[in-house]
RNA sequence: GCGGGUGUGGCGGAAUCGGUAGACGCAGCAGACUUAAAAUCUGUUGCCCGACAGGGCGUGCGGGUUCAAGUCCCGCCAUCCGCACCA
């Protein structure tokens, strides 16, 4: 024992590193390459951090979720993959580069490094060999080979699309990058800018995307809802639309509508800014040109073009309609209308469609009633739109047909008359992968002025990034560079440049589970080990990964498994969402934000700051963000109470679901629990050694509740395992609390000390995937002879002690509790009722009034219906 | 704006199926131990009336279904996540 500290106390910076010591050196949590068959696989995987520098709570709550899964299904016998790598490449490297002059390569080893080290003091049970990062070149080598085989395959393909463009800095902004439609530096205001860049033909696999969501069994429904609203299947009609005056050539406008059955309802027609139709009227007319300019500027992100106020500029132009002879609509450009979705005009039926009757309403447009509510056939549409079934009116020969009905019909007739044609669209879009950014994978193509896009042959693979930019030009540093992109084109040999795009780093991310089952294999995946390992039998996260990561992730499965990567098309066969870290924000008067232990809090309420005493306003509770300052960081705490403190606490109070607030009296809390699981261990030490061997022998001694203490202990056992089992971890720590109780409760009853005995180390193997430093130390202190707790089974219940052979009954009277009783299991009606009406309380509560009915329900209840 | 969540004591939360609301923890209060403090231990703690017995109210708000609603249905409010170049 270590000499330095009381010894009454556990003294966890002795332990922590002597016990992690032990486990690495066993190689407790290393992944059997070479398994003998005799024990099932389970592969845990948390999403890899990007490595900020810091690993915050949030970080360490995720991993410990997965972390009490890996140790525990370890216990229970199977062969546990649970490696760790870095999502390395991205903006924030670049940004530090910029404003610190740092090269963005040595900022991220530097980070990886300290978050490493963090990572490793909270004692994780990770296979830590198969680590890796994305900015290796051996890891984003093999991204470029798997883009090469995607592109030979077709999935890969080159158009144009929008960015936005910040005019002085002269560089593309993310969509965070861009406030208020202006750069977040410059300030200036955003434009469209059209590039043309590399995508992934996701939509290939749209139907296949969505008919998998079916068989994610283990992923939360949320999820899935999320994924199939994203991908956005629809049904509907693609049909043209004559212009009465052709302009520039083009005499027709394609639109696209899942509502064709108001077709007879239409008012007017919509056109995006940026449609064809749309740019040439633009041309012509000054007025259109600025208002396209306008809608231009605001950015390309969805929210914000969809929370604009609706607007529009009449054209001037006309377009037919198809089935009403000499009916003609005004064609209007307007701001909601998007280019990426269906054709990017869209027909306006006012009455049937929300955003449309806004859009009538403030440009006083036609509304007409095409579909009746069946039960009011008289339907006006004022402000809102009636988007619900009914009868067709008003519409020639739809009359009369329903919703559905209608639609087919018309469809056939756009169809008969060589119009149109019955389509399903899809929301989803083809996944745009080019950055113009330096800090990412370089996109491994060569453009040649005589053969185009060109690959880069394998044997040149990887294309590296070079370390030697600057960035004190704005733009991206690979276009600045002297020599690099100045190659020879492969196929002819003229002069030729390299792609300066990087790929988007959801691409990094969309394959690294497949690499941690061969990490250092020579192509991107070695068949025989994804084969072992895939799927992830439980993948978690972040809630906000719900989309596009975890869709990006299913399409390149799809993809690599028909190019014989992998073997299988979903990648994640169970899923669990984690909620949020948050903490009081803190800002001084003078509006700096503070590090909460840069403040101090007093009783009444009121903060200040340590340092200068000054008054400290106290803010909100939100999500833990380095900008407010508001986080809290792990080490210091691990440094104070130690890391199974953390571990604890970080579990302890809340559904893992759900966000959590950190507060310094929950780990105040968590300690003391950790300090009480040893203290109980060495209090039963003693006790057993003044045992003798006949008491020790029989724990069930009668009488002295001792068999009581052994039916919690083992009800215990089955509770806590279906709480892990659940995710619900901070109910598995209640019953643990339980079980303390329990055991605490017997201590100094020597007819209890063998049942107690037994409660200790089971209570201890328990905690063990949550507090596992203590818990190899209090178990070293009681059962030596076993090894390692890390090595141990997990415990199993005795079915015998779990069962129950008495309950308690609640007994209503109208719906309200007036008493209980106390029945043998498995009671029948009659007998409960019996009982329940002998009882004094409900015997009085009874008093003057007529039974009417009599409820029972098993083993739970019983309930007088009565009439006074 | 669209899509998806969440809302229960002073606080975090618990409550397979609709069946004793508030498990467990934190904080508070009272007490024991101590010269004292810390640590530890015991009791108590949803709100209101009541000395007790007991009674009333209570799961964001408003309705509904049911013998019975935190749980199911309808309508609101607040708040969080995502919206395709943050990761």
């Amino acid at each position: 024992m270590d000499q330095t500290t009381s010894d009454l106390a556990y003294d966890f910076r002795a332990a922590e590193p002597r016990w992690q010591e032990a486990w690495t050196k066993r190689g407790c949590f290393r992944a059997e390459d070479r398994p003998d068959g005799t024990k099932p696989k389970y592969y845990v995987l948390e999403m890899f951090p990007y490595p900020s520098g810091k690993i915050h709570m949030g970080h360490v709550r995720n991993y410990m979720l997965g972390e009490v899964v890996a140790r525990y299904k370890r216990a229970r016998g199977f062969d546990v993959l649970h490696p760790m790598g870095w999502d390395a490449f991205g903006l924030p490297a670049e940004n530090a580069a910029r404003e610190r002059g740092i090269a963005p390569a040595v900022w991220t080893r530097e980070n990886i490094a300290a978050m490493r080290a963090d990572l490793q003091r909270v004692g994780l049970a990770l296979d830590w060999s198969r680590e890796f990062a994305t900015c290796d070149p051996e890891y984003y080598g093999q991204q470029q080979k798997l883009f090469l085989d995607f592109w030979r395959a077709g999935f890969a393909l080159r158009r144009e699309s929008a960015v936005n463009w910040d005019p002085v800095d002269q560089t593309v902004l993310a969509n965070e990058q861009v406030i208020d439609g202006r750069g977040w530096k410059s300030g200036a205001l955003v434009e469209k800018r059209r590039l043309r860049q590399w995508f992934l033909k996701i939509t290939d696999f749209a139907e296949d995307l969505l008919a998998g969501l079916d068989t994610l069994e283990r992923w939360p429904e949320r999820v899935r809802v999320m994924q199939r609203n994203w991908i956005g299947r629809s049904e509907g009609a693609e049909f043209s639309l004559r212009l009465i005056t052709p302009v520039a050539g083009i005499d027709r406008v394609v639109v696209y509508s899942t509502r064709p059955d108001t077709l007879f309802g239409m008012s007017f027609l919509a056109l995006a800014p940026d449609h064809p139709l749309a740019m040439a009227v633009g041309a012509a007319n000054r007025d259109a040109a600025a208002f396209i300019a306008e809608c231009q500027s605001a950015g390309t992100s969805e929210a914000v073009i969809e929370a604009a106020e609706k607007r529009g500029f009449d054209t001037g132009l006309c377009v037919a309609h198809p089935f009403i002879a000499g009916a003609t609509y005004p064609v209007w450009i307007a701001n909601f209308v998007l280019m990426d979705y269906g054709t990017g005009a869209i027909f306006g039926c006012p009455a049937h469609d929300q955003r449309d009757i806004e859009f009538a309403r403030k440009y006083g447009l036609g509304v007409t009633v095409v579909v009746a509510p069946k039960d009011e056939p008289d339907l006006a549409v004022t402000d809102k739109a009636f988007i619900g079934d009914g009868l067709i009116v008003n519409s020639g020969f739809l009359d009369g047909l329903d919703v559905q009905a209608a639609k087919s019909r018309v469809i056939a007739e756009l169809e008969a008359r060589g119009l149109g044609r019955g389509v399903v669209n899809w929301r989803l879009r083809d996944w745009g992968i080019s950055r113009q950014r330096y800090w990412g994978c370089p996109i491994p193509v060569i453009h040649c002025e005589i053969c185009g896009a060109v690959p880069v042959p394998e044997k040149q693979l990887p294309v590296r990034l070079p370390e030697d930019v600057a960035f004190d030009k704005p733009g991206n540093p690979l276009d600045h560079h002297p020599t690099w992109k100045h190659v020879a084109c492969p196929q002819c040999g003229a002069a030729a440049t390299r792609e300066t795009d990087t790929f988007d780093t959801f691409v990094d991310s969309s394959w690294y589970f497949a690499r941690f089952c061969a990490p250092h294999a020579a192509s991107p995946t070695d068949r025989a080990a994804v084969d072992r390992w895939m799927p992830v039998d439980q993948y978690i996260g972040g809630i906000e990964h719900a989309i596009l990561h975890l869709l990006y992730a299913r399409f390149f499965t799809r993809a690599m498994h028909r190019l014989g990567h992998v073997g299988l098309q979903e990648p994640f066969a169970g899923l669990f969402t984690q909620g949020m870290l948050t903490h009081e924000s803190y800002r001084t008067e003078d509006g700096r934000w503070l590090y909460p232990d840069e403040v101090a809090k007093h009783p009444d309420g009121t903060a200040t700051e340590r340092a200068t005493g000054a008054t400290v306003i106290v803010g909100a509770i939100e999500k833990m963000s380095k900008s407010k300052r508001n986080t809290v960081d792990p080490s210091a705490v691990i440094e104070r109470f130690g890391a199974d403190t953390v571990r604890w606490f970080v579990l302890s109070d809340n559904p893992p679901e759900r966000d959590v607030e950190w507060t310094e009296a929950g780990a105040q809390g968590a300690f003391r629990f950790v300090q009480r699981l040893y203290r109980l261990a060495r209090g039963v030490a003693a006790e057993f050694a003044d045992m003798t061997p006949l008491d020790r022998a029989s724990p069930d001694q009668a009488g002295g509740g001792a068999r009581a203490l052994r039916q919690t202990t083992h009800r215990t056992i089955t509770a806590v395992t279906e709480a892990i089992e659940a995710f619900a971890f901070n109910v598995a720590i209640a019953r643990l609390y339980e079980l303390a109780n329990a055991a605490g409760e017997a201590e100094g009853k020597p007819a209890m000390a063998a049942a107690r005995r037994e409660a200790v180390i089971t209570l201890i193997r328990l905690a063990a995937p949550i507090v596992p430093h203590v818990a190899e130390e209090a178990h070293a202190l009681l059962a030596p002879e076993q090894g390692l707790v890390a090595d141990l089974p997990w415990p199993e219940a005795d079915p015998d002690l779990v069962r129950r052979d008495r309950v308690t009954l609640a007994v209503q009277v109208m719906g309200k509790l007036r008493g209980t009783i106390e029945l043998p299991l498995g009671t029948d009606a009659e007998t409960a009722i019996t009982a329940a009406l002998a009882d004094r309380k409900i015997a009085r509560a009874l008093e003057g009034a007529t039974i009417v009915k009599r409820v029972h329900v098993p083993d739970r209840i019983v309930n007088f219906v009565v009439r006074t």
